[in-house]
Parts: C-alpha cells; sequence; structure tokens
DNA sequence: TAAAATAGTTGTATATTGCAATTTATTTTT
DNA sequence: AAAAATAAATTGCAATATACAACTATTTTA
C-alpha cells in the first residue's frame, strides 16, 4: 500500500504495452481472417493436436464459442476435426496444410517483428528486459494463487 | 537476425503476459458489462469528455462499431452524449453518475491488484522491471516508425 | 455560395459470445 | 452388467461486436 504514485505507473505502463500489443497483433498479422479465429489457428499451430476444451481453455472462451470459432476455421479450410479413436468423446483439432500455411507466415511475421523489436532495445538492457518480463508474469501467477 | 532463441523467448513471455492481462481484465474487473463496454467506458471514465472518434481511434475500432457500443453504454446508463454546441458535429461523450461509479470501482480494483503485483515482485528488481517495460514500449513505438 | 471535408449514424451481413439444453461416449456405482 | 454419474462436444437461442458502405448533418475551403 506504499508506493501508490509508483503502482500506477506500473498500471499505466502495463496499460499502453497491452494496447500496442494488440494494436500489432491486429494490423501486422491476422490478415484474412478474424482475430479470434487468428488466435485459435496459432494455438491448433503449437499445439499441432488439441481437444476442443483445451483449446476453449487456453483461450478463456466458452466451449460452446470456440466450437463455433473452429465450424468457422474449417468452412475456410484452415482446420479440421477428426474423432479420437480411443476415446470417442474427444475431436482431435488441428490444421490442415492451407492452415499450417497460414500459421507459418504468422510465425514468420511474428518472429521477425519481435527481432526488429530486439533489436530496438539497448543492447546493454536487452537481458534486463526479458528478466523483468519473466519477474512480472511471475508476481503475476503467484497473485493467482494468493488470491 | 542473430539470437533466434533469445527472439523466440521474448515473444514467448510477452505471449504469456498478454494472455495473463486479458485473463485478469476478463475475469477480475469487467463485472456487469462486456469487454468491449468496459474497455470504452474506463477510456471514458480516463477522458472525463471525448468524441467518437477519438474513442474509437483508442480503441482501435470502426467508429460505426463505437458507435454501437457507446449506444448500449447509453441504454444501460453509464454513458451520456451531448452535441458539443461549438461544432455541432461533434458528440461529447461522458459518464453518468453510475458510470462514473462503475469507472471508480474498475479503477480501484485495478489499482489493488496491480498493488498486490507489484508487492510479488523481488523488492530489489521492482525499478528494473518498471524500466524494462518502458524500454520495451519505446521499442515498439520505435519499431512503428521504422515500418 | 458550391464543393470538399469531417463527425457521426444507420443498413446490412457475419462473427463472437455465453448460457442452457442436448447428444454421444465413457466411467463409476450399485 | 445395468443404472447413474460424468465428460466432451454440439446446437438452440439471444445479445453483442464487428466492419464496410451508404447516408445525414455540419463545417470548412476554394
Amino acid at each position: 500500500m506504499e508506493d501508490i504514485k509508483v503502482i500506477r505507473e506500473l498500471r499505466e505502463i502495463i496499460r499502453i504495452l497491452e494496447r500496442k500489443l494488440g494494436v500489432i497483433e491486429d494490423e501486422i498479422f491476422c490478415c484474412g481472417i478474424t482475430m479470434a479465429q487468428c488466435h485459435a489457428l496459432v494455438e491448433i499451430g503449437r499445439a499441432k493436436n488439441i481437444s476442443l476444451n483445451e483449446l476453449a481453455c487456453l483461450l478463456n472462451l466458452e466451449n460452446s464459442t470456440m466450437s463455433r470459432t473452429v465450424n468457422n476455421l474449417v468452412e475456410s479450410g484452415y482446420v479440421k476435426r477428426e474423432i479420437d479413436p480411443v476415446d470417442r468423446r474427444y475431436v482431435a483439432i488441428s490444421l490442415t496444410e492451407r492452415g499450417i500455411s497460414l500459421f507459418n507466415s504468422i510465425e514468420e511475421g511474428m518472429n521477425q517483428y519481435f527481432n526488429q523489436v530486439y533489436s530496438l532495445i539497448p543492447e546493454d538492457k536487452r537481458e534486463q528486459v526479458i528478466e523483468s518480463l519473466y519477474l512480472l508474469v511471475d508476481a503475476i501467477k503467484e497473485s493467482e494463487s494468493c488470491k
């Protein structure tokens, strides 16, 4: 409860960062599909193979919402569904060729972008910035378990 | 183009941070209204008084979308519209009593939350974390002008 | 004063979202 | 083994969000 000023500063800079990151995602990378679909596509691509509930959980969405967004991705030919033969309740969601190709171009673009950002951080501060991001995420994680 | 590994690390940690921040916003603070409305309400509250296009620009939305979200906030009694008497093309958007009260409780909650997060950062690293966030935002800003 | 520019709204179409109910499949209990 | 409970996913429904394009009202500018 001490440094109210510093805490507002922290909040403010995180707010600005959040907005910037949103714009980056929005404007630079998700061409052709919606943001919701882009997020899903990237998570599917990273997981290679994922169930609907897992995906919904990752993206913090209802599974009904998730199911329909997956529908849209399937209709656009980026994603396919396959029933898990071991437990037929599960649907294995994965990328099609077309989906992989889009995923790769998003990944490529992202890496290029962050490469640029990284290079614009003063060289002697780069390590510190990454360490700090870890520290911040750790603090947030801890605060979850506190609550 | 050097440290590919470090760049992926940066990207990954930012990704995790983004997700965490999303959950915080979503689950902890925007009770009763939708996220879109919450974002708008907070921006209006911070600005005290703002035009539709400015608001749309802040939130990176089409002004048509913005107009309708403002509609919903007006219908719920959180926000009011007033025509600018100086230039009657402009609409001055501001919070009602009810809106101010919700805004304050969101602000309060946010400050409390970030207070907790701040306190969970090791004391000797707190300054560094804030500095690093500035450095990161600066790098992102610079990358915008580069492109 | 006529044309251009600006701010905002509305028409239209699609996507997102969440809650509740339902279907199908598996696991647990009796 | 049959019944009950649980689990994963989909579907019905209704509200909201979103963007593009067309439109209205107002102000600026040429």
